[in-house]
DNA sequence: ATTAAACATATTGTATACAATTTGTCAATC
DNA sequence: GATTGACAAATTGTATACAATATGTTTAAT
């Protein structure tokens, strides 16, 4: 569900501003240290002016920060840092299932969320040994922007955009983590149950429920995130979301 | 609470920044239209760079919008926006009460807490013939502020700070709006006693209680949003903070 | 009279030049 | 040898020039 509109203004700052992104998350760049606007001009093919936009977009975003001295750093999370975003992630998407539950969806956009638990369910049904992540992936991001759509209000559905543009605060953040870690498949069934009821009690109009299961929902990748840190940290440079964190 | 540094990088910035958001929020460009950056640029005396940061920047805050054909307007909020995003921070609130409580705080923060809700007292015990307007809205703004720190969390802290930068969703958007309604200190006294029980139920430890205190006191805003919507539409024009409101 | 097209104007998006700070280096002094 | 000072290089923050695009007006055609 690409956004080509009114998200970002023009062709260079749009580049810049991809680029740019796509670099800090992949780790391009050294945390902390400070980010040279004419060496990142050069590397991305773009003048200054867009790459400043860019900058300071990515400030509000959290993944760079602004130095005392002048100029901007990536920025490097805690792992406390990170639990919060998740359980801030778990909060907005319980307002989202709450607001859907109370102020009630309409049938078409329902059938559209059971179609895509119907699909998430059939990846999981299928021979673990051919499991599907790469589509399994999809369908999560699928039922997450799902959900926030579910909200009818922009104001929330946009605050879900932002806080997941962190990478561990993503609702995909850990679904690869089955392919390092055997028995992980387990935690995406719970997922998928969870999945289910929080569908299940909008239908229901059941408001306290949908948003209690929404929160509980984003409390299993902090679980998954605790895991990783505590019992694998050699998996903090293969898994993606987890480059920006400190030890 | 004024905060000058890293929050606005260098003088010509935070001009433009301060300047533009004071222009939106006292009404001085019309919502809607195309706002000029040539001429803003001479009115506040700043160059066209800083002052395309301080939009960029306002975009982030939902006070102004992307055009389509280009450059940015005014943004008009809906009445259903007002209320998400009262709801929003409510919400925000609540999860800032709740990490208080959970987590704990120390013994001097929770004092200091408590000397702001027994200065609000004070304004409230006074005659109301007297009563203090601008201190109870200053303490008012204290209390919510300390509330965002008591949360221990700065995640938290900053994405209360983001919703509590639109005007209608600052917990100060409608304490002026006594001035006008008699027997809205009434609903000054009801605000008083939920500011008593959220500090109150964090000393107790009880994070549940904290959370819906802190929600159904965000809720008092917005029924006081509704009255003065229904009920009083002409002060849309005198409580500052509707006036970027639609009708 | 109304619509459409072509042109002129104005405004944004981008690139770059300039000035003010900051950062790094080297030497002199204690 | 360590530390402080001055100086040089580099980098950011700001201003402005330029190009692409949008807007508004005039003119021509139906």
């Amino acid at each position: 569900m690409a956004r080509k509109p009114q998200d970002a203004p023009m062709q260079q700052s749009l580049k810049a501003l991809l680029g740019l992104r796509a670099l800090v998350l992949q780790g391009g760049v050294e945390p902390g240290k400070r980010l040279s606007e004419i060496a990142l001009s050069e590397r991305l093919n773009v003048s200054r002016t867009p790459l400043r936009a860019a900058l300071q977009r990515l400030e509000q975003e959290h993944l760079v920060e602004l130095i005392p001295s002048g100029g901007y750093a990536v920025r490097r999370f805690t792992h406390q840092e990170a639990v919060d975003s998740i359980e801030l992630r778990g909060t907005l998407e319980g307002v989202a299932a709450r607001f859907a539950a109370e102020r009630g969806v309409v049938p078409a956009r329902l059938k559209a969320a059971w179609s895509i638990v119907h699909a998430l369910d059939e990846t999981l049904d299928s021979n673990p040994d051919s499991f599907d992540f790469s589509r399994y992936e999809q369908l999560n991001e699928d039922f997450h922007e799902t959900l926030a759509d579910l909200s009818g209000s922009d104001v929330i559905r946009r605050e879900i955009a932002r806080v997941t543009s962190l990478p561990f605060a993503s609702p995909s953040a850990f679904t690869n983590t089955h392919v390092n870690v055997p028995g992980f498949l387990k935690t995406l069934t719970i997922a998928q149950s969870q999945h289910r009821a929080i569908i299940s009690a909008i239908e229901m109009r059941e408001g306290a429920r949908a948003e209690a299961l929404a929160r509980e929902h984003a409390r299993l990748a902090r679980q998954t995130l605790d895991f990783v840190m505590e019992e694998k940290p050699d998996l903090r440079t293969r898994v993606p979301a987890l480059t920006l964190l400190a030890v």
